[in-house]
DNA sequence: AGCACGCCGACT
DNA sequence: GTCGGCGTGCTC
């Protein structure tokens, strides 16, 4: 008798906790010796009780450095799970290395696909026999007056197969006469397991445009590289309207009919029916869609659909990325330049990075197509650095023109005696366009809105002297101030007048007394922004009565299904003006809108944060492509305080490049992403003593490490630690710690530094988010 | 996360 | 005297 070599696993437990993020030793039974694999789901005994958990295998060892006693067995492999593979396991280790936070949160997301829903089963029941001896069963039930069986057989010698809900509700068959015929051998009753598909689409396919020269060559370029096994990331900036989806459709269907599936990336908001439509011309049942719509179980359907080959495209969100796909050979990114593609809680990975990553480690390669008409500042410095591939496409198909871009000073309105809401162009302008039917749009991006404080005479705009980002504007702490103080001590005479706010950076966490007046033209009329589009329907109901207004914005939009219905009523003319917060200027073309207004271009310019202008210029082209979208060209009117920022000055003219220009120019200037990486810590506990003696105690270490690099150097650069923009959040205070690098290696390094710190607090919770897209 | 162990207050 | 509060510590 030879005796098994005994042999061990290293697992990882499914507990969402730090301090257990850590493998642990199993013993891995006989039984399952040939059976387990890296990546394997298994359950496992874990803790004093005899509770089980789930963990992953994460690799195997022959020697145990424990005392033998302590190693529990493997109980057995996880039933909702499929093996995912090692492939999973080295993305999730890949991401936890570039992400921070823990494996398991990062095996979650990864294998996230790989969990199995409760399968949908329809049952079928089935003639057995033969022509024959269904006729003389037919001939034997009659004679013994057993007439539910009779219609069951006629209904089966029609046809063959039929649900099992035929039977039972058309037929009234109950379950016990079905069994006795099964028992007999007349019929079978089969199961089946059905993957539901999600994607209902009817009408005419959608029309396939001949690729011009233009597309034609992106294809032909990104496929040969794809076919040499190269590879790589590719970057295609094209304007709106240059037919960027067509290229997509094309690409993919070249890769596709070579045997591989593709991953088709949306931000949510922008998948238009349309859209669907044409893909689904494309791939008719090899094309499925994942979306928040779909319950849990539909979900593993598509996964499952993956899985198993019976998908060749899968549009998704962000976390479509781990399909499981037996051979992905192209990823695509839409509109890549979108916020939505940084995932904001645990492992807080962006899209674009992790696309790249899995396309560079398939085999064989996978390409990577990124499309966007204002590409992210990251993709395009890399697109200009060679480490991308650039594309471009710089003319509209459909021919539409480009539309008449106007900027309209709110300071000159001012001076001018207009307090409203509406330059005296932009009124005249609706005027117009309500007269002549046609529709317009209005558009506050307020995305990002922090409060921003400026000057209504002048355009200053209160801003950070360390930062060079706005300052907002909090309430001061203890808020009574002398309005309050007056009048309950029933007199002013002496409390002298102070100001009730204060100005934060929230980088820096530099403050400032609030300004009563301009320190730049002394005027008074310095103050925070409050915009609503509530607000301005209000506004627009009076100054035009009779005009159809639909506004669209987070209220108006929270049940389900208000999004497509608000759009679909406004396309169908039911409206003349649409009013709108960023989620209206997505992807919908809508032919009669001949007027968009942008009502205070500064809004997003000013938000608190370094991309504000990037942002603002996406918001203000894509704002800008949506009028003249038909026949007739289209105006835009964009207000603003700051009619000289480039931002709003080269959204106007559509001038990307320059923008590009521009803005790296600043980004280089400050460090700050793409010209070098950047890593927010982020501190929180109850206490509010112990995060900020864990933030000390972080900067401190960071200090240490920024003289030795010094020494070699390189360098860092820490900002912080401040209060976080909500800087206290259900009770827990919250603070920010800021590090720039233009190595990303050593935030990775500062990273495991601060992990390794013992501190003496245990509520402290630490999370990291390299590159930020999304504040704190 | 869970669960056990342990050391102090108010209950049958 | 014991029941039970939740602070501390450990889980292969």
């Amino acid at each position: 008798m030879k005796e098994a070599k005994r042999l061990y696993a290293d697992i990882i437990v499914d507990i969402a906790l730090e301090r257990l993020d850590r493998p642990f030793t199993y013993e891995v039974p006989a039984s399952l010796q040939s059976v387990l694999k890296p990546g394997s789901v298994v359950t496992v005994p874990f803790g004093r009780g005899s509770g089980t958990r789930k963990g992953y295998v994460i690799a195997f060892k022959d020697k145990a450095d424990l005392p033998e006693e302590k190693i529990k067995e493997i109980l057995g492999v996880a039933e909702d799970t499929d093996g995912p593979g090692a492939a999973s396991i080295e993305l999730a280790a890949w991401m936890q290395e570039t992400c921070g936070g823990t494996l398991v949160a990062a095996l979650r997301t990864v294998l996230a696909s790989s969990r199995k829903g409760r399968p949908v089963v329809k049952k079928e029941i089935e003639l057995l026999a033969t022509a024959k001896e269904a006729a003389e069963k037919a001939a034997f039930y009659e004679k013994k007056h057993q007439t539910a069986r009779l219609r069951l057989l006629q209904g089966l010698l029609e046809v063959p197969r039929q649900p099992y809900e035929f039977a039972t509700g058309k037929l009234h068959i109950s379950a016990q006469t079905i069994r006795a015929m099964e028992k007999d051998g007349v019929i079978a009753v089969r199961e089946k397991q059905i993957l539901r598909n999600p994607v209902k689409v009817s009408g005419s396919p959608a029309l396939r445009h001949p690729l011009s020269d233009a597309q034609r060559a992106i294809v032909d370029g990104v496929f040969s590289d794809f076919m040499a096994g190269r590879g790589g990331v590719n970057l295609l900036h094209g304007i709106t309207g240059s037919g960027k989806t067509e290229v997509y459709l094309s690409l993919i269907e070249k890769i596709v009919a070579e045997g591989f599936q593709a991953i088709v990336l949306i931000p949510e908001i922008a998948l238009t029916y349309q859209t669907l439509l044409r893909f689904y011309s494309a791939f008719g049942d090899r094309v499925s869609v994942i979306n928040s719509g779909l319950t849990d179980a539909e979900r593993a359907d598509q996964y499952e659909r993956a899985r198993s080959g019976g998908l060749d495209v899968i549009i998704g969100p962000r976390s479509a990325l781990f399909t499981p796909f037996p051979r992905t050979g192209i990823i695509v990114i839409d509109e890549e330049h979108e916020g939505t593609y940084k995932n904001e809680s645990m492992p807080k990975y962006h899209a674009r990075e992790v696309a790249a990553h899995i396309a560079e480690t398939a085999s064989p390669r996978a390409v990577v197509l990124l499309g966007s008409a204002t590409p992210s500042l990251e993709a395009y410095s890399r697109a200009k650095s060679g480490e991308y591939r650039l594309y471009e496409l710089h003319e509209r198909l459909t021919g539409g023109s480009l539309p008449n871009v106007r900027i309209r000073d709110l300071r000159e309105e001012l001076r001018a005696g207009n307090r409203s809401i509406l330059s005296r162009d932009l009124r005249e302008l609706i005027t117009d366009r309500l007269e002549r039917g046609e529709q317009i749009m209005l558009f506050l991006n307020r995305r990002g809105y922090s409060g921003f404080v400026s000057c209504r005479s002048c355009g200053f705009v209160a801003k950070c002297p360390h930062c060079d980002v706005s300052l907002s504007y909090h309430a001061l702490r203890g808020r009574p101030s002398w309005e309050e103080n007056a009048g309950r001590q029933g007199g002013a005479a002496s409390t002298k007048m102070r100001p009730a706010g204060k100005l934060v950076c929230h980088y820096c966490g530099y403050e400032r007394f609030e300004f009563t007046k301009c320190p730049e033209c002394g005027s008074p009329y310095i103050a925070g922004f409050k915009a609503g589009t509530q607000q301005i329907e209000k506004y627009l109901l009076q100054e035009f009565p009779g005009a159809r207004i639909l506004r669209m914005d987070a209220d108006t939009t929270k049940t389900k299904g208000s999004y497509e219905k608000i759009l679909s009523a406004f396309g169908q003319e039911e409206a003349d003006i649409l009013i709108g917060t960023q989620m209206i200027v997505k992807g919908h073309d809508f032919p009669k809108v001949t007027l968009v207004g942008i009502l205070l271009a500064d809004i997003s310019l000013y938000s608190e944060d370094y991309r504000a202008a990037e942002r603002t210029f996406q918001l203000l082209t894509q704002a800008a492509g949506r009028a003249g979208r038909g026949v007739r060209p289209g105006e835009v009117v964009i207000q603003t305080y700051q009619p000289e920022h480039y931002a709003v000055q080269l959204a106007a003219r559509q001038d990307y490049e320059a923008f590009y220009e521009e803005e790296i120019r600043y980004r280089t200037l400050l460090l700050y992403p793409p010209a070098a990486h950047m890593l927010c810590v982020q501190i929180q506990s109850k206490t509010e003593d112990h995060a900020l003696g864990a933030a000390g105690q972080i900067r401190a270490a960071l200090d240490e490490m920024r003289l030795a690099l010094r020494e070699e150097g390189e360098k860092l650069i820490l900002i912080g630690p401040s209060a976080a923009r909500m800087s206290r959040l259900r009770d827990v205070y919250r603070y920010v710690l800021y590090i720039k690098s233009p190595e990303y290696d050593k935030l990775i390094d500062c990273r495991n530094r601060i992990e390794a710190l013992q501190l003496p607090w245990r509520d402290v919770g630490i999370q990291y988010d390299h590159d930020p897209v999304h504040g704190f």
